[in-house]
DNA sequence: ATAGGGATTCTC
DNA sequence: AGAATCCCTATT
C-alpha cells in the first residue's frame, strides 16, 4: 500500500503515488483517528523563500471535538481553535508555552470538529536548512525534526499558516512518498500509545491516540511497551 | 528537575 | 480585571 486509504481501506486517490501532488480534501474527510494513521509514511512539504524542506511523517496524535477532554476543541469554538471546526486540510498551528509553534492537520467533516498533531518526520530533503533552522551540527539528522516544535522550527512553519489550505502546493502540503519510501514506512508497522502531555484529561488520557512508525529513530520518544 | 515565554481560557 | 493553564524544548 503507498498511498492514504479510507476506513474501508481502499486507495483515496488512484496510483501512481506522486511525491509532488498535494492530496485532495477527501483524503481529510475521515475521523481524527483514521487521518492519523493515514498520514505515517507521507510527505510533508514547506517552499518558502530560504528553500524546499521535506520529511516524511513517523508520529502524529488524532485530537477529537468539544467531546475530548484533551482537545483544545474542548472549550468549543473559539477564535484560536476556529480552524478545527472548520473544513479539512487546512492547517491549525498554535503557540505552546509562549514559545514554541504545533502543527495539526485538520480533519473530519464541517459537522464535526478534529484534528492530528504531526509529532514527528523523517527528514528527507532541504537537510542543511534544516539543520541551520534548527542550530544543530550534521550526525543527528534523524533528530532534527522529532518533536511537534522541533518540526515546526526544521520547516519554518509558525501562527502565519494557520488556516492554510493544505490542498494546493503552495508553501505548505501533503503529499504521497516515493514507493521505496512508502514501502519501508509500510514494513515497518505503527505503534500505538496514549497521547503526551495529556494527563489532565481523565480517561482521555489513557485512549491510544498517538502513533508511530515502529521503531523509528526519529520518534519524539519513545512509545510504552504493548501488552 | 526546572526555566523559558506569551497567548488563551478560566474565574471572579 | 487578574490568575491559571498549556498537545514543549533545552539545559542544569
Amino acid at each position: 500500500m503507498t498511498g492514504p486509504t479510507l476506513g474501508d481501506g481502499s486507495p483515496t486517490h488512484g496510483p501512481p503515488a506522486d511525491p509532488s501532488t498535494p492530496w485532495p480534501r477527501r483524503v481529510y474527510e475521515q475521523p481524527s483517528t483514521e487521518l492519523a494513521r493515514a498520514l505515517l509514511g507521507a510527505r510533508l512539504v514547506r517552499h518558502d523563500g530560504a528553500g524546499r524542506t521535506a520529511g516524511i511523517v513517523v508520529e502524529t496524535e488524532a485530537y477529537g471535538g468539544p467531546d475530548d477532554r484533551a482537545s483544545h476543541a474542548r472549550a468549543g469554538r473559539t477564535r484560536r481553535t476556529a480552524p478545527m471546526f472548520g473544513a479539512a486540510g487546512h492547517a491549525y498551528v498554535y503557540l505552546i508555552y509562549g514559545v514554541h509553534s504545533c502543527l495539526n492537520v485538520v480533519s473530519d467533516g464541517p459537522d464535526r470538529a478534529g484534528a492530528v498533531l504531526i509529532r514527528a518526520i523523517e527528514p528527507v530533503d532541504g537537510l542543511a536548512l534544516m539543520r541551520t533552522r534548527r542550530g544543530a551540527a550534521p550526525g543527528a539528522d534523524m533528530r532534527l525534526a522529532a518533536g511537534p516544535a522541533r518540526l515546526c522550527q526544521a520547516l519554518a512553519v509558525d501562527r502565519a499558516l494557520d488556516g492554510h489550505d493544505l490542498t494546493a502546493a503552495d508553501r505548505l502540503w501533503i503529499a504521497d512518498a516515493d514507493p521505496v519510501t512508502a514501502a519501508r514506512i509500510a514494513d515497518a508497522g505503527i505503534v500505538t500509545g496514549p497521547r503526551v502531555g495529556v494527563a489532565y484529561a481523565g480517561d482521555w488520557a489513557s485512549r491510544p491516540w498517538r502513533f508511530g512508525v515502529r521503531g523509528h529513530p526519529s520518534l519524539s520518544r519513545p512509545f510504552p511497551v504493548e501488552p
